[in-house]
RNA sequence: GGGGAGAUAGCCAAGUGGCCAACGGCAACAGACUGUAAAUCUGUCCUCUUCGGAGUUCGAAGGUUCGAAUCCUUCUCUCCCCA
């Protein structure tokens, strides 16, 4: 995704503001934006092998730093992820190998280079590895060079120990902070980062950074957060029934993805047109005043799941995400479906759940519940098939069940191969009938 | 170390010998309504079920009893007060 920096673009603060993601603030940050092209960081914590929505905020973050004509560095914490960040924890982390931890790093940056500008010129991004520079750091040289110039006192005083003190911290969690905070001191020293951002959970762990850097050097550096995402009725941004959304179409289907973001709610789909898209602030506000004349159309919704999903994936699983929603939950009716060549239909569907059954078996007619059950495993059992349809919640290739007892012959394949199973409203399966 | 309170389904929480698969609330899932939204209403919500039932639960293990989440014994863990 390229972006286009340039002086008329409003400052990194100003726009921070109005898109609302802007939590706390170092006096004099701002200053030294205006100043000129600033080195801002944001860490990310390798826990997984793939971001999650979650983290698109952060990565959204350098997007914007960057289109303000700053210089955005992703560091990937290739030596915090193997201390764990007790921050917004109640208990200790598990701990991960180092070879989990190569193949997470690997995963996210692959990840971190879709969105940002890496060609060469002013505001070209960067990734750095803090295993990079801890990997021959010695545990007496740590102590001694950089434990001394923070007192226990200190470190004690963060909310994210605290909380831990009833219930315990190992020393590994407790040291995190000062590991993160020698973080910024080493790009402060080597690499000329002034600017530290993240979520607001990690402010203690930035402000251990700064102060880091004014005591063993006298040297200024500056921090702001972003504002925990929650959504309007109080619940965790990023999850659904089916976990977390990721960034990782094995993961997450580009078809998911893409209605994750159409299934926000409007409150909440007004606070991500301005995180997760790009368009400016007369953009974002002609469009939610076009959403509210109809709110109907969702033009937000379809606004934000559409930026994201292209960048995120591709134009191109963007335009199938599009197809298989409009066909999934459109007026299509049966008819519609029938007529859907084989390629296309299998392309819609790629990314709903598949089921093999053998076709011998349909050619005599099935029961119903033994088909959504035994033969197919879409439920985990007969008696849960038989209360769904019961209550109304099933359908085959769009026409919903109401006798648990009815049997499906293969006269209604469609493509003579294909059973679209609906269960609920919006989980939908693919039955094959080979 | 002394004294007290407690452990019930995903969470909170009622139940103190049979009417208990266990009140109620939250969460979750489904239906209606709608806009694939929100709110509201209805249903489901230990497991399996041919929807008649069947099986396994109330921190753990034993025991009393025709019958236990409920009584007794031992054990494990949590919280509070005093030292």
């Amino acid at each position: 995704m390229s972006s286009t920096p340039s002086s008329s673009t409003p400052g990194f603060i100003e726009e921070l503001k109005w898109r609302r993601m802007l939590q706390d603030i170092m006096p004099g940050t701002e200053e030294l934006l205006r100043k000129g092209p600033v080195k801002g960081y944001i860490g990310f914590d390798p826990t997984s092998d793939s971001l999650g929505v979650g983290n698109l905020v952060q990565v959204m973050t350098l997007l914007h730093f960057q289109r303000c004509g700053h210089q955005p560095v992703a560091l990937v914490g290739g030596a915090t992820g193997m201390v764990g960040d007790p921050s917004g924890k109640s208990a200790e982390r598990n701990l991960l190998d180092e070879e989990a931890l190569a193949f997470n790093l690997a995963g996210q940056k692959r990840q971190l280079e879709k969105f940002l500008d890496f060609s060469a010129g002013p505001t070209q991004a960067m990734i750095v590895n803090n295993y990079d520079w801890f990997r021959n750091f010695s545990f007496l040289g740590f102590i001694r060079d950089v434990g001394k110039h923070i007192t226990i006192n200190y470190m004690m005083s963060k909310d994210s120990v605290q909380r831990r003190l009833e219930t315990g911290i190992s020393f590994t969690e407790f040291s995190y902070q000062l590991v993160q905070g020698y973080d910024f001191y080493y790009l402060w020293k080597n690499q000329g980062l002034q600017l530290q951002m993240g979520g607001s959970d990690q402010w203690g762990n930035i402000t251990t950074g700064t102060e880091l850097i004014r005591r063993m050097e006298g040297g200024e550096a500056f921090a702001l957060t972003t504002p925990l995402i929650k959504k309007a009725d109080g619940t965790k941004f990023g999850k659904t029934e089916g976990g977390n959304i990721w960034l990782d179409p094995k993961k997450t289907s580009p078809y998911k993805f893409y209605q994750f973001w159409l299934n926000s709610s409007d409150e909440d789909s007004k606070n991500y047109v301005r995180i997760f898209t790009t368009l400016n602030r007369e953009e974002v506000e002609a469009l939610e005043a076009e959403h509210a004349k109809a709110p109907h159309l969702r033009l937000l919704q379809k606004s934000i799941a559409r930026e994201v999903c292209i960048r995120v994936h591709s134009e191109e699983d963007y335009r199938s995400a599009l197809e298989a929603s409009e066909i999934l939950f459109g007026n299509a009716p049966t008819e519609a479906l029938s007529k859907l060549d084989e390629e296309t239909l299998l392309s819609v569907f790629e990314g709903v759940p598949q089921v093999n059954i053998a076709r011998s078996e349909l050619e005599e007619g099935l029961g119903i519940v033994d088909l959504l059950s035994d033969k197919s495993g879409i439920f985990p059992s007969r008696g849960e098939a038989r209360k769904l349809i019961q209550s109304g919640g099933v359908s085959i290739n769009k026409q919903k069940l109401s006798d648990p007892n009815a049997r499906q012959d293969a006269g209604g394949l469609l493509q003579d191969k294909y059973l679209l199973v609906q269960k609920g409203k919006k989980n939908y399966y693919l039955i094959i009938a080979g």
